[in-house]
DNA sequence: TAGCAATTGTTGTTGCGTATAACAATCCGG
DNA sequence: CCGGATTGTTATACGCAACAACAATTGCTA
């Protein structure tokens, strides 16, 4: 069948990221998390007491959506908030959290490894620099 | 802010397809159009009387979700469908719908060139072979 | 050729992710 | 001290994808 689409860097970024974030959701899945919150737990892990604000500009969620994101967290027991100020609130990973974090970690860090073996050695080391230019 | 993300070429796929899929959506948008209608006009265009089905086979959409997808194309006028056999159902684009399909031909390739400038030079051409390796 | 498995198009439902508007409370800079 | 900005939150809406189920039809094969 004609393919119009398969000379499209744009079409083939869609489809990249769609295959690799349902690998990556299910596996992540199985720990009650997907990439969204396993991305809140890494950020909160490296930044004790970032705000709510903050995290969200960072990984470009609207304050309003990560209301549930981070409701969802806190009844799992993996975060914990305490009050900055009057209207502030800093995050923290409880100790589960951190356990939980841990595995997220490894989970992802194999994913990440198998994602890199499947491209091509000689193309290999430029996939990352390229991708970073697409958006940060 | 410490960004533990920043070296995953996993987590740049997704906010990279997020980013660029944005922009295209908005240009398409004002056309009427969305990234899966498009697909699907270019598909119908290179591909006349294919069917419901094997367009939801290429693109890896679920027939299900084609159902509504055609329907406003359809709707749009710039879909027709034709009976093949007692079953199966033929796709072509009506006149407007080539005249539609051009337009957004127009608009993909000015914002694939731009994304393709974005990225460093050294890096370009690897592009597109290291993403196709992520899924096809 | 009769029958059974596969295919096609469709409906309905669910859940996730994201966008927008609005609001009260609070903070901060001139 | 005041007005604009920020924070956390609620409610709502839309697009997209997954799943199960179903009737009609096709096509292989025994």
């Amino acid at each position: 069948m004609t393919d119009p689409l398969a000379r499209y860097p744009g079409y083939a970024l869609r489809r990249a990221a769609s295959a690799a974030g349902a690998v990556l959701n299910e596996r992540l899945g199985e720990m009650g998390l997907r990439q969204a919150s396993m991305s809140v737990l890494m950020l909160v892990e490296a930044n004790p007491d970032i705000t709510a604000s903050a995290l969200g500009r960072k990984l470009d969620i609207q304050r309003a959506n990560m209301v549930p994101l981070l409701k969802r967290l806190e009844q799992a027991g993996l975060i914990d908030r305490r009050a900055i100020d009057g209207k502030s609130q800093g995050l923290v990973l409880t100790e589960e959290g951190m356990r939980t974090c841990a595995d997220a970690r490894k989970v992802v860090e194999t994913f990440e490894a198998e994602l890199l073996a499947r491209v091509p050695e000689e193309h290999r080391d430029h996939l990352l620099p390229a991708l970073n230019a697409l958006w940060d």
